[in-house]
DNA sequence: GACACGTGGTA
DNA sequence: TTACCAAGTGT
């Protein structure tokens, strides 16, 4: 391949193609990291709103690292991945204490970071400081495995080392984030799926699409099946009030709230694992009253069947529920919910009962016992 | 290397 | 409706 003229193609192209996103107006070593920590295993345009959101509430490392963590999820919500936001917010700690509140430019420290892999550190010292490191994610290997013609899966090793050598050889002194970011663009708009080669500035440059499989590039390894579960998931109203419980940080979703709840076990109905699950992770006793809805989501290979319901508490006392399963929990107005950060199944079902009166309007108390 | 970790858009 | 999959990292 000839690489000047290649990259000479890829650079016009960019030049007149690229996005107008609001990381590249002001490519801070700052906010370039944290776009490319949310852009992890999304959309660019889904990291948008998010940025703009996260850049107006945490403007710096001093900021951040005396953030408390609730805002910080919250500031997350609907993002997914959320190890990352922990993780961004222990390096602002790191950068602060250690490093001056300056971010680094040696791509080692860089690395070192706590989520900060290859990919997001070559990302970072290119961009943010011009260094010639390879960006290489999955629109680079989709971009190579056709440029280069490879026929092994993407996900194997050897064929990342290929490529970060061919990303290597071909970087400019001049500008390797504009031409790391031009590469992912490219997979990102024109060598995407369906790849769009009539408008590719570089298609003379691809061994696939002379050979005329382009369309077969890259080779996916097939993934793993799905799993269908079954979940129960309890409002459980008291005196206006409704019971929240705050995930361990080793879980899934960890620091997010939730509905008490869990897994309907073999030969057990929603209603059954309800109360169950209540006994268990609270140590409260409660009834299921009327269903108030069948949310259905996916997580990462699960696919979720969550049966909610309304719940009573049946007790002489107050209740006072023990939270055996998660870090915090507690009784809380229906009007602060928005405070706290859910995951999505979780918020949907809050959006369902934000259009439940009795839930907008509180409670009176004996309303319902 | 395999697996866990989330979510919403797209075909 | 289902399956794929995206600016990956940690264990």
């Amino acid at each position: 391949m000839d690489g000047k003229l290649f990259t000479t193609h890829l650079l016009d192209w960019y030049r007149v193609n690229g996005r107008d996103l609001p990381w590249r107006r002001d490519p801070s070593p700052y906010a370039i990291w944290i776009s490319e920590i949310m852009a992890q295993q999304t959309q660019m345009d889904r990291v948008v709103s998010y940025f703009t959101r996260w850049m107006d509430r945490f403007p710096d490392l001093i900021t951040l690292a005396r953030a408390k963590e609730e805002d910080v999820l919250k500031s997350w919500e609907g993002l997914g991945y959320y190890s990352r936001a922990r993780n961004i917010q222990r390096s602002a700690a790191i950068l602060v204490r250690e490093h001056g509140g300056v971010f680094p430019s040696d791509p080692a420290v860089i690395r070192a970071l706590p989520g900060v892999g290859p990919y997001t550190a070559g990302a970072v010292a290119s961009i943010a400081f011009g260094l010639p490191e390879p960006a290489v994610d999955a629109n680079v290997l989709r971009v190579f495995a056709r440029l280069l013609d490879l026929d092994s899966p993407v996900s194997e090793a050897p064929v990342r080392r290929t490529v970060e050598q061919a990303v290597r050889s071909l970087i400019p002194a001049g500008n390797p984030g504009d031409f790391n970011q031009a590469l992912m663009e490219l997979g990102a708009l024109v060598c995407s799926r369906r790849p769009g080669c009539t408008q590719c500035p570089v298609a003379s440059h691809c061994l696939a699409r002379a050979a005329g499989v382009a369309e077969s590039r890259p080779v996916i390894r097939p993934r793993r099946d799905v799993l269908r579960i079954e979940m129960a998931s309890g409002v459980l109203l008291h005196q206006g009030r409704v019971l929240i419980q705050k995930r361990r940080p080793d879980d899934v979703w960890p620091g997010l709230w939730e509905f008490p709840g869990g897994c309907v076990e073999q030969g057990e109905t929603p209603r059954q694992a309800l109360v169950r699950e209540f006994r268990e992770e609270v140590e409260l006793a409660v009834e299921p009253l009327e269903k108030l809805t069948v949310i259905t989501y996916a997580y990462t290979r699960y696919r979720v069947t969550m049966h909610c319901y309304l719940c009573r508490y049946v007790g002489p006392r107050e209740p006072q529920p023990v939270f055996n399963e998660a870090v915090a929990g507690g009784f809380v107005s229906p009007e602060r919910l928005h405070d706290y950060a859910f995951p999505a199944g979780h918020r949907r079902l809050i959006e369902f009962l934000e259009q439940d009166s009795r839930l907008i309007k509180p409670f009176s108390a004996d309303s319902l016992s």
